[in-house]
DNA sequence: TTTTATATGTGACTTAGGTTACAATCCGCC
DNA sequence: GGCGGATTGTAACCTAAGTCACATATAAAA
């Protein structure tokens, strides 16, 4: 399957057989929600197109926005509750039409001993995962609003790629659990200290 | 070892031998500082005794306290880290005099395909953890401080497994990562609802 | 007992950020 | 063009929690 090759260069040619006889693929459209929380996980899912955020909830409908999959990533919450077929502790959007690999939990463990890219391949998932939740913490934990604004607008562009990203202000305040006003008003501040463009829906970034 | 029948009971008798013979035991006093940020590690850790905390650590001194290490727990950041002899990303501070177990990083990584008990008690620290860490961001996230207070008080009570804890209102103002003031006076509200008793350097629970 | 260091209590003040309420825009659609 | 929904701006207000200043209490040491 030529996407494996292009985004998981490392698997060898028997774990990628494998996979292409084993894994089913999932098309998701942009809007859907993948996993929630508190569903059983079944699968171990790999990202081949589009872009899917993975947050967190509470109880009274609070998100909290965590990471991005994109193309070449697992997620490693489905790894890790995969083994024991546990419940999920998050939920997943997919924001970008997205293709996905679903590796049935039993072999997630069989492959583990049998291909050694596949077991680097997964610690190493979860070792970058553990680090982006620490990033987390430290962005909640240390840091005020308009620090995490920045950031949070830091890692759009990234994840895009782009100069302009496509967002309203709403969205942005559920995926840092705040207000619209809020973000309104500190993204004026940002306006007026000439680091973005502010347009209905979307944003410049100028530097 | 006596205490790794005790406290790891599912190591098969061949990873028992392996740790037996390879691995360094370590003594650390209470207070001593076993790992620090961004120093590079060479060891994964197991505990065999005593107390560990675990900390996230700002740039300008600020600590944030994430989950105890406890007897039958290992730390999945050093395991994480290990696989790539990477910096760390925390900071681990002995509460009670400890025993611990290192393993270097090489057999650790070889004992995952060696050994099946190895790599399940790796797979599940690895979730255990990334479960403890969510629930941290669940709190930073979504809680006020009263409740995070309350929440940080259940963690030591169950840890301690005593109804009376030793400790200052500094000590669980620099755990939360904010100022004594505040917590004293949410302690106080505490008292005042007949849940907690409050002494000098300790505090007694009434449920 | 006196001294000293540490721990706690408390009031006054400041500020970030959450809330309410409403006006002003913008955009697509009929 | 005009209507309606979504988006953004903004002012006024409220509250949690961080800060400052200082009083008090407690335990250990001298």
């Amino acid at each position: 399957m030529q996407p494996l090759q292009d985004f998981y260069p490392t698997f060898s040619i028997a774990l990628q057989d494998a996979i292409t006889q084993n894994a089913t693929i999932l098309q998701s459209k942009e809007g859907s929600v993948l996993m929630r929380t508190g569903q059983y996980i079944k699968n171990t899912v790999l990202v081949i197109k589009g872009k899917v955020k993975i947050y967190r909830e509470d109880e009274d409908g609070g998100e909290f926005f965590m990471y991005y999959l994109q193309p070449g990533q697992a997620c490693a919450i489905s790894m890790i509750c995969a083994t024991k077929s546990e419940k999920s502790q998050i939920m997943a959007k997919v924001v970008e039409d997205a293709e996905l690999i679903l590796v049935p939990l039993s072999l997630m463990d069989k492959w583990m001993m049998e291909h050694k890219t596949w077991y680097e391949f997964v610690i190493e998932t979860y070792r970058n995962r553990f680090e982006e939740v620490l990033m987390v913490i430290d962005n909640i934990a240390f840091r005020a609003m308009d620090e995490r604004l920045e950031f949070y607008l830091k890692q759009q562009k990234e994840s895009c790629g782009c100069m302009d990203i496509q967002i309203s202000h709403q969205e942005i305040a559920n995926d840092l659990n705040t207000s619209r006003e809020v973000i309104s008003r500190l993204l004026k501040k940002m306006e007026q200290r000439g680091l973005v463009q502010l347009h209905r829906s979307h944003i410049s970034f100028l530097k």
